[in-house]
DNA sequence: CTGAAAGCGCTAACAT
DNA sequence: ATGTTAGCGCTTTCAG
């Protein structure tokens, strides 16, 4: 009834507790004959391995540290949901932090390190240098997941946010758009900024300048906001970027329900992320795709199959196909 | 930079290392000097506990193993947010294992009990006796979060299901409807029994029978075919009650979107759960509300105010007010 | 290949 | 109130 710990099998066995030990752990030299002992007389007690008392020996604790701020955007749940499969996998799992943006990160940071966590990743979270001076410390891997920090020693792993603000830009030029209008989400983040760099700097290429832009900050009821002051002068865009979906979803139901405005007809909407909800029916939102699958497989590969200490900080970039449906016009044989 | 320990402390303050752990353990009994030469070694050295090494002696990792199933269905992020968040405020974290149906769940609850966890939450996910039986060993708490098991020893949270259904029976018979349909979800379910029974049971005792009823599985592929069977025949329903907003979600494309209809005027469409999405303009959805944070406090309160041991398993069942949108026909002077 | 012994970092009696 | 001591359950030398 109580636990049962390796002497209880080593002496169910009748070998010595170590040997039961060498047993669980891969890799090392026992006999067929002693395996097979152990693991009968263990299946029959029930015994496995206590994870956090070997991890004081080996240091692995076998988990990571996961951070995150919403959940409400539905891009991060995905990503949770691959993470975790990913993870398990490989015998790990994600310990949950959830942190808001006014939580202190250097708090959050210590929880973390008190796990003995083998590895962080952080869910469009930023963080601080100091922070990252503690885990390299700790030699903790840590990756930074849809966020990119110019100066600072983490790993990230992003979509290429440039080239995807880009693209939107080429597909409303294409399809003669010329009141263009962006959506920011939070100024402090490297999505942001890169999108609506690629976005700009395409547009003007082609020399047009922004006709309208508003803040939305990644964030449904501000974007409600940013969208009625958008759309409420008398000249009003006929194509807008939103810096992500969540912010299209928002602006989609003050533009059709409370505006009575045609998408995309009236007004032409494009958003970032593709979660599953953009494909759905009620959107069906054009929207530059963050391959979250192979998002999360570099992750995986940053955290365990690089040396921390050995290598520079790792900033994969990985393209993201524009995804065309019917939030925005479509130009005559338009592809990609 | 290598890991700092209660011994190195322990010398840096001169000290002994037991006098250490017991400045860092609440309750014990030190002098105020002591702890005060002792906190500033730790801090100089940035010394913290080692949570894994107490919880080898201790008995308490302060993880929570979380399985999750689907994380699509945005009250389970919503449940996760707020649970994550609460436990984090006593000081505990839940270590994630996303568990889909066909994982075998008896693999899944040995990985948990791996990492030696204070308790386990299972957020809509199923589990058979026979785990029961090893938590109950380890005398592990469980918490069912959204199920209910009938003759089962588990602890439970449910909204108040039959409760529910039994509402959306009452507000369209109030309407005046008469052809009413039911989209029904998993089967296997409580929530889908339950509120499936409240709902039909209501409707019989004015006299009413159900006109068509489909499976949806709480799956949206699945929704979008049971909803084009359902309005494909020459007469279908004026009404239409899903046992989840995540169904609803799916059938509103189907409805507005490919068979042109009008919701409320043409059919009325009500929900379960109400996600945040419910309430966007866009869906405006009429739905039955879990008391998430309620029903997360109660989930607490299971796991860690009562003995497991000494008490029978409680069911904690908690109304959910009928939240009126527009998205069903709402009758004179209707509230509740 | 196997067993004995040491010890990971910590808490909890047990003395003093 | 503090230090000494004995483990928690495990891995890993080290002998043999």
């Amino acid at each position: 009834m109580a636990k049962v710990t390796s002497q209880d099998v080593a002496k169910l066995a009748g070998v010595s507790q170590s040997a039961v030990s060498r047993v669980f752990t891969p890799g090392a030299s026992v006999s067929k004959e002693m395996a097979d002992k152990v693991r009968q007389a263990a299946d029959e007690l029930g015994y496995r391995p206590n994870i956090l008392a070997r991890s004081l020996i080996t240091g692995n604790s076998r988990i990571i540290g996961v951070v995150v701020s919403y959940l409400n955007n539905q891009f991060y749940p995905e990503i949770l949901e691959i993470l975790s499969a990913e993870l398990r996998k490989r015998g790990y799992h994600p310990l949950m932090f959830m942190a808001s943006e006014n939580d202190d990160m250097d708090e959050v940071m210590s929880e973390i390190l008190d796990y003995q966590v083998d590895g962080v990743v952080l869910l469009s979270v930023n963080m601080s240098s100091a922070l990252a001076e503690r885990c390299r410390a700790a030699s903790i891997p840590v990756v930074l997941f849809n966020r990119y920090l110019e100066k600072d020693r983490f790993h990230a792993v992003t979509t290429n946010n440039y080239e995807g603000g880009s693209k939107v830009a080429e597909l409303f030029i294409a399809a003669g758009h010329q009141r263009i209008g962006y959506i920011a989400g939070w100024e402090e983040t490297s999505t942001q900024r890169d999108r609506e760099k690629g976005f700009v700097d395409t547009l003007k290429k082609a020399g047009i300048e922004l006709f309208d832009r508003q803040v939305g900050n990644y964030n449904y009821e501000e974007t409600i906001q940013a969208t009625r002051t958008m759309f409420t002068s008398q000249e009003y865009p006929d194509a807008v970027f939103f810096a992500n979906d969540h912010m299209a979803f928002a602006a989609l139901g003050v533009l059709e329900k409370e505006l009575g405005l045609k998408v995309p007809e009236d007004v032409s909407v494009v958003g970032f992320d593709d979660v599953p909800l953009a494909s759905w029916p009620v959107f069906n939102l054009t929207t530059v795709r963050q391959p979250a699958k192979s998002m999360v497989a570099e992750t995986i590969r940053l955290l365990f199959d690089v040396d921390s200490n050995a290598s520079q900080p790792i900033h994969i970039e990985i393209d993201g196909p524009l995804m065309i449906r019917n939030s925005a016009k479509v130009p005559q044989g338009y592809t990609s």
